[in-house]
DNA sequence: CGGGATCCCAGATGATACTG
DNA sequence: CAGTATCATCTGGGATCCCG
C-alpha cells in the first residue's frame, strides 16, 4: 500500500505539468459554482438556464456562464439549444457528469461523518492560536 | 434517489453560509498544495520539513508553511517539534488525515478511468471554438 | 431569454531577505 | 533547519452595461 502510494505520487509528480487525472479533476470541481451547478442538475434533471441560476440562488449571469461552460467543455453536462424566440436552452447531465456526482456524493458522505472532528479541530486550534 | 439529491442540495443551499461539509472539505483540498502534501505524507510516512519539500519539488518555503499550518488546524496532519539545535520538525498524518487520503484516492480512480474521455472532450470542444 | 464584453477588487500565491 | 516578514503578482469572481 505505501509502495502504491509512492508510486503515484511520483507519477503525479512527474505528470503535474502535462496531465494528472486526480489534481484535474480536484480543480475543475473546486471552483465556486462547479459542483452546486451539478448537484442541481442531479437534483432537477433538465434545467433552463434561469432556471438554474434560481436554485442556486446567488450566482452571477456571468460566473454561471463560464462555469456552465467548463463543465460542457469536460463533457460533464449537455447543452441543448431550441430555435425559438425568445431563446431556450436546456442543461443536464451527462453520464461522466453523473458518474462525478456519485463520486464526490462519496466524498460528501465522509464528510459529513468526520466533519464534526475537523470543526472541534479547528475551533481548539484557533484557541491555542489567539489566547 | 432523486428526491435524496433533492434535500441533500436544498441542505447544502440553505447552510452555505454557515458549515457544509462537503464544500468545506472540498475547499480545503483545493488549494494548489493540500493534496501534494497529504500523498507526500501519505507515501513516506514521517517527514521533516525540507524533506516534504524536497519531495513535493517546486512548492515554496512560505507555501509549504501556510499548507502544514492550514491541515494541521484541520486535524490532518500532526506537527512534532523536537527541542534541539539546529531545529527539528517531524510531520505526519493523523487518523483523519488517513481517511482523507482514502477518500481522495477512491476521486482518484474514478479520474484515473475517466481522465481520458475528459481529454477527449475538452480537445474535441477546442476545436469547435477555435476553428 | 441567454448570454458577451469590460472593468475592478480581494485573496491566493510567489520571490526575496532576514532570524532564533 | 525551519521558519517569519515584506513586497510583488496573478487569478477567480462580482458589478455593470450591452446585444441578438
Amino acid at each position: 500500500m505505501e509502495k502504491d502510494l509512492k508510486n503515484i505520487f511520483e507519477y503525479a509528480k512527474n505528470t503535474r505539468y502535462s496531465f494528472c487525472p486526480v489534481r484535474d479533476v480536484i480543480t475543475r470541481i473546486s471552483d465556486k459554482w462547479s459542483m452546486l451547478t451539478i448537484y442541481a442538475l442531479g437534483a432537477y434533471g433538465t434545467l433552463r438556464f434561469n432556471e438554474l441560476k434560481v436554485k442556486i440562488g446567488d450566482v452571477s449571469q456571468r460566473m454561471l456562464t463560464v462555469t456552465l461552460r467548463n463543465l460542457e467543455e469536460d463533457g460533464m453536462i449537455k447543452r441543448k439549444v431550441y430555435p425559438e424566440i425568445p431563446p431556450r436552452v436546456e442543461y443536464a447531465l451527462t453520464p461522466l457528469g453523473e458518474g462525478l456526482l456519485k463520486q464526490v456524493s462519496l466524498l460528501g458522505d465522509w464528510a459529513q461523518e468526520h466533519g464534526a472532528s475537523i470543526i472541534k479541530n479547528r475551533t481548539k486550534f484557533a484557541k491555542k492560536r489567539k489566547c
